[in-house]
DNA sequence: TTTAATAATGTTATGTTATAACTTAACAAT
DNA sequence: ATTGTTAAGTTATAACATAACATTATTAAA
């Protein structure tokens, strides 16, 4: 099982996710001699500002913020699709939004678990769970192909902050 | 577990899953004291026309068409909104389109089989797949409120249809 | 059966997310 | 230098969703 949640639910040095983030990155682009391109870049790091996922219209607010320059929408959407199809960042359906991927490269299933309170989102990707889907798929003849697995809850920061609440 | 998936993927006498909606809808919302009332209706009976999610300005256009008169968007997001509280219906947020549910009422998991080349999608509630997200989330100590499972990738008939193009 | 309360709908406007279509710039490769 | 390719700029608009307020139906109580 590989996860990010024992991190993302726990103070930690971030500037290292950033930078581990941006390295793996480098790495993939020149693999598959792709370029990320500083708008990309931008993207990407703005993505990893935070373990929240972001609208692709916040990160045109940042971006622009950054830049001090207007950004226009398709700007965002393109370097989204980019980071989407290489694999660096994944979108959240329900939300609307993107995040960083924290094991990029790595053939994985993509669970999220996303606080409602605090909005933050930890990826598990869970060999099991996975194996469990591909046998449903297999039993109802189902040729699987994608699948996109929200969890909606509270992470253990916010859970144990409710509970104080109703003591 | 509990699925549609055969159903769906087969031919049937289509009028029947939409009568049987619509009687499980009187039942549901009679016992609960709540309104079905001609406009939540009809959007149900759209839902139930076919077995592919429908997004809000498809419905509002076949109901405007069906009605004779100019439907506004919030007519139907409320008539959309009262059928997901009352469990009739479901969201499918990768597609943001709805479906109607086939199992209303029965306490159930939401996993759906949304085929790429038909767009039709099969419900299945599967408990051990409910199981084991739910000891994914106890692991890291995520208190699981809601889910949103939707799996992509194609139907029997389309995967056949395909495996032949490619004789 | 009038009235008051509540629930549902109508209406207009606007917010939010995403893409189409076309142009220009940057870069790489002969 | 020219051509092909990829990325970015620009404008407009499509597609999805809700806010806010007015009106009408329904229900339940006086």
């Amino acid at each position: 099982m590989l996860t990010n949640a024992k991190l993302v639910h726990q103070p930690h040095d971030h500037r290292r996710c950033i930078n581990a983030a941006l390295a793996r990155a480098n790495d993939l682009c020149d693999a598959q001699n792709l370029r990320l391109t500083p708008t990309r870049e931008s993207v990407l790091r703005l993505l990893w500002q935070s373990h929240r996922p972001m609208g692709a219209y916040q990160l045109q607010d940042q971006l622009a913020k950054i830049s001090g320059k207007p950004i226009a929408p398709p700007t965002i959407y393109r370097a989204v699709e980019f980071l989407l199809k290489v694999g660096l960042i994944h979108r959240i359906a329900s939300l609307n939004a993107y995040i960083g991927c924290p094991f990029p490269g790595s053939d994985h299933s993509n669970l999220f678990l996303i606080c409602n309170s605090c909005g933050s989102a930890a990826e598990v990707a869970h060999s099991s769970i996975n194996d469990l889907l591909k046998k449903a798929s297999e039993k109802a003849n189902f040729t699987l192909q994608d699948q996109s697995l929200e969890l909606f809850g509270l992470c253990p920061n916010c859970s144990e902050s409710q509970e104080k609440d109703h003591e």
